[in-house]
Formats: C-alpha cells, structure tokens, sequence
RNA sequence: GCCCCCAUCGUCCAGUGGCCCAGGACGCCGCCCUUUCAAGGCGGUAACGGGGAUUCGAAUUCCCCUGGGGGCACCA
C-alpha cells in the first residue's frame, strides 16, 4: 500500500474531558491509532480541558479507562492542556505585539445581541470587528468602563484559504466570511484554536485526524499555525461522521452511545473496534471480520469514504457474536465473569456458570444476553420468576398441564447421571407428536423464559430437585 | 440567512469510462437443519436522487437542481 507518508508518523487523539468517550470520539481515537501503527509512528494522547468550567478529572480518567479497554494504547501523554495555559499566553501576546491579534472588550451578550440583529436583518452571524482597530485611548476607556478584555485573531479581509485534505482533497472557503476569533478568554485562559495550533506545533504532529465538524475550523487554525511560525507541515484528514439510522446526529435515543455502555452490556472490545473500523473504512479485499492487527495493516486513508455513514446496531450485534464465537471457553469466561460477579453476587457458581457458556457461546449476541439466558441457574427456588410474557405463552399452549406433567413424571422417575436430558420419548408417549409446540411453556417453567439455552442441557445443570420444584410450581400457578 | 462537505440496496461497504441489466456484508423473507430460540447451510428481496453536458460508450468526468450532514461560541 502506497502512501504519502513522512518517516516519522506523530499523530494525537485529543479528546475533550467533558463527558464519557462516546461512539465518534472512539472512531476517531481508533483511526489515529491506525494510521499511527500501520506506519510505525507515535500516538500521543492530549486533553483538551481549556474549558475549565466543563472538563472534569473524572472524564480525564474515564476516557483512558475506555481507550485502554479498547486496546487502543497510546505512546506519549495523557497531556493536559490545563497544564500548559502559559504557553498559550506566551503565544497570544506575541500575536498581540506583532499586531495578528487585537484586544477586543465587547462582551458575549452584547455580540449575542448584535448577531440576533444580524440574523433577523437577514445577514449573517459573526463577529463583526468593532474592537478591530482601537486605539490606546479607546482601550483604556473601555477598561476604565470595568470591561474586561479578550483577544481575538484578525483573519485576513479576502482572499482564498486552501489546504489539500488527505481524503478529500483541496477544501477552499473564501477568507471574507471567516470571521475574527476569540484565542483567549476574558478570564485569560486559552480557547480550543490557540491551544491546538501551539500544541501541534509544538508536539510535533504531523497528521490530525479529526472528525468531519472540525472541516470548517481548518483554515482557522492553520492561520493561525502560520502567525505563531509555521513549523513543518501538516497534514490534515477529516473522517465522515457517524450518524443514527435515520441520517440524524447520533443521540441515545438511537441507542447506547457512549463506549461505557457497550462495555457494560457485554460487548467485545474487538467487536466495537471491528464495526467501528468498517464505518468510513473497508481494506481492499473487503475483510469484515478482522483483529485490530489485521486492520492496522490494512489501513490506509486512501480507503476511508467521504459520506457520513450510519450506525447500525444490528450489524454490531452480529459481529459481536462473530466476536463471541472466536474466543475459547476459557477466554469467554475470562471476560464474562467480572459482569456475572456484578450481576449474581455471592449466588454466582463459578462451575456453573462455566458449564452455562459452554452451552451458550454458539448462540450468543452480547455477554449480557448471555448472563441472562443464565439467570435462572443462579436465582434461589423462592425468588424465581417466570417473565410475563413467557407466562402468557405458557397459559397459551394446548394441553399445557398434560406437557409438564409429562415431563415431571420423567425427571422423577428417571435415573440421574447429569447427562442431557431427552424428552422426546416422553412428549410422544403424552401424545405430543410436535415438541415445537410444548416447548416453549417447559422453558418458561423451567429457565423462566420461553427461549433460552437449550433446556435439556439446562435440566443436567439445574439439577433434578430443582428441576422438579419449578415444574410444580409452574402447574400449581396454573391451577390456580 | 451565509459558508463548507457529501450523495450506489433499509444499513455499512465494493465499484475510479466499457469486465455492471452493479458485487459483498448486516438486516429482512423463504427453505434446510433443529427436543425452544438461536447459531449454521442454501436461496431470495433490494440501490446507482433528478436533469443536462462530454463520449462510440457513463454508477464512474463536468454543470445545475434536489436531498442529507457540518460550520458560522469568550465549546471542542
């Protein structure tokens, strides 16, 4: 695979610490992971936490938490921008001296105020350069008032700005309708534009690969890479967003959305990674199911697509199973313990609960569906349910009492060696010549849900005494 | 409102002028297997948004329209 790359690769994930690492900030993380190991370079890990009214340590520590889950391992950082404010200043007043920048005392109401105007005047938003060329006296006048004073980049008047997008190609916008912007707050502390072009400058990277919304801030933060000296070049690739199915921003009503929640409902780290890699993405010979170390030979972003695409849950299902069904008995339980320890407590039976994914790997969506399949094997006699709907189904099928009877008669008489047990003989001699038909009521009696793992290996596991106590119960509730 | 990006089955991708009356995957439907449901096997349904132009020939090139997404913060 060719590629246009320099020796040394530096790219660098920088997530803002202002919630959990959901679905698209992952993808993103996992293409510079990609791009970074497919040619040897450096991943580093910053955060972006110059807002410091809603960047939080926890999220600081959750989303290593979550990288790391992910196996997306990073080679430099956690760096914290909180740290490095001196540096943004630095840069700041040497634009200021040199005239790039300008001192600006408006306040965000009165530019709120004056871009509702402009709006409803049927022009558009955007700074509209009233503190652009103060004088001494006007800016001492202005302090005098008790205003305090941020600093904003003066961008040029007209113009084309242009750069080539590693997978889009030249993007050009048109300078005059790019207004000035604020690089430091009031408060002094730096905004995203300042602390971005100064960190990459001074880290080093050399490719930034961001997600489509960033496209637009492009010109303004390689402006301002230029005033602060240029450097070496850099690259920039803007990957498609992810959207729900119905094309609109993914939200949680589109289901989970933060990488905590797939992890906690018992999805792979390999799946996710997987399906996240194959939206924008697919490797020439159009592999779907792939390691990470198979994909980050693979990559390229020569192969990444230009549309935003949608995340299908139903996909993610079907991988993870895929995903499920690689892993030896061994390695599932590995995984699925710390999620069945949580959820059954003390009553979990680590033999059982072993013996449980064995019969339940092979049809298996997510961990969590599995540990529910597997409740019954771990819920004590007094505090089994059987769930409504399956209750509704039971109550439903013909001769129901004559089924279960049948099969309680067979799990008391017969001799047990904890070997699956085989009704067939018994539903034919009871005159059920379709066990399709009766087998749906003897799992709602039996596991509490009318599809589950397969019932004759869950009576072996459940044990005859058991067994027969649920059977009783379920004809007796009928009774009733 | 202005600016930018994008446009192949329901969804994710393949396709870079003839190999395409468009291929794969998920989903969906049917059949097989089956002591439930799955998983698995086999088969099927289903798309180049519209209009111009270039060309012997356009899913592939160009233009317009339409549609979708993003941006226009003292968020990132």
């Amino acid at each position: 695979m060719v590629e246009n790359a320099p020796m040394n690769v530096r790219v660098r994930f920088s997530p803002a610490p202002t919630g959990s690492l959901h679905v698209g900030s992952a993808r993103t993380a996992l293409f510079n992971f990609l791009f970074a190991r497919h040619h040897g370079g450096t991943f580093v890990l910053r955060i972006e936490d110059t807002d410091r009214a809603r960047s939080k340590d926890e999220w600081v520590v959750g989303i290593q938490d979550t990288l790391r889950w992910l196996g997306l391992d990073w080679d430099e950082g956690p760096v914290l921008q909180s740290e490095r404010f001196s540096e943004y200043r630095t840069a700041a007043s040497e634009l200021l001296d040199r005239g790039l920048a300008y001192e600006c005392y408006c306040t965000p109401e009165e530019i709120r105020e004056r871009n509702d105007a402009a709006m409803t005047a049927g022009r558009s938003p955007g700074y509209d350069g009233r503190c652009r060329d103060l004088d001494d006296s006007q800016r001492v006048a202005l302090a005098a008032e008790g205003r305090s004073r941020s600093v904003r980049f003066r961008t040029p008047d007209d113009g084309t700005s242009r750069f080539v997008d590693e997978i889009r190609g030249e993007v050009t916008v048109e300078w005059a309708s790019v207004h000035d912007f604020v690089i430091l707050r009031a408060d002094d502390t730096p905004i995203f534009f300042l602390a971005n072009a100064v960190d990459d400058l001074a880290m080093g990277i050399t490719h930034v690969i961001r997600g489509e919304d960033l496209l637009d801030s492009t010109h303004r933060v390689l402006a301002l890479r230029e005033a602060l000296g240029g450097g070496s070049p850099l690259s920039f690739a803007h990957l498609p967003l992810i959207l729900g199915t119905d094309r609109a921003k993914l939200s949680k009503r589109h289901g989970a959305v933060a990488l905590e929640e797939f992890r906690d409902a018992g999805y792979l780290p390999e799946a996710v990674c997987n399906y996240l890699a194959l939206l924008g993405w697919s490797p020439d010979d159009g592999r779907e199911v792939m390691d990470l170390d198979e994909v980050v030979d693979a990559f390229s972003l020569a192969g990444v697509t230009h549309a935003a695409a949608a995340f299908d849950h139903a996909k993610l299902d079907w991988m993870n199973g895929e995903w499920i069904r690689r892993l030896t008995l061994d390695e599932l339980a590995e995984r699925a313990r710390p999620l069945a320890e949580e959820r059954f407590g003390d009553r979990l039976d680590d033999e059982l609960f072993v013996a449980g994914l064995r019969i339940g790997q092979e049809r298996a969506v997510t961990i969590g569906q599995l540990l529910d399949q597997m409740e019954f094997l771990f819920v004590a006699d007094d505090e089994f349910e059987i769930a409504a709907e399956s209750w509704d189904k039971l109550v439903a099928t013909e001769r129901v009492d004559d089924a279960l009877g049948a099969v309680e008669e067979h799990i008391a008489r017969m001799e047990w060696d904890g070997a699956p047990v085989d009704l067939r003989d018994t539903l034919a001699a009871a005159a059920f010549e379709k066990p399709r038909k009766v087998m749906p009521a003897i799992y709602a009696a039996i596991e509490g849900r009318h599809a589950g793992l397969p019932v004759f290996d869950a009576i072996a596991l459940l044990g005859q005494e058991k067994t027969l106590v649920r059977l009783r119960a379920a004809r007796a509730r009928l009774a009733r």
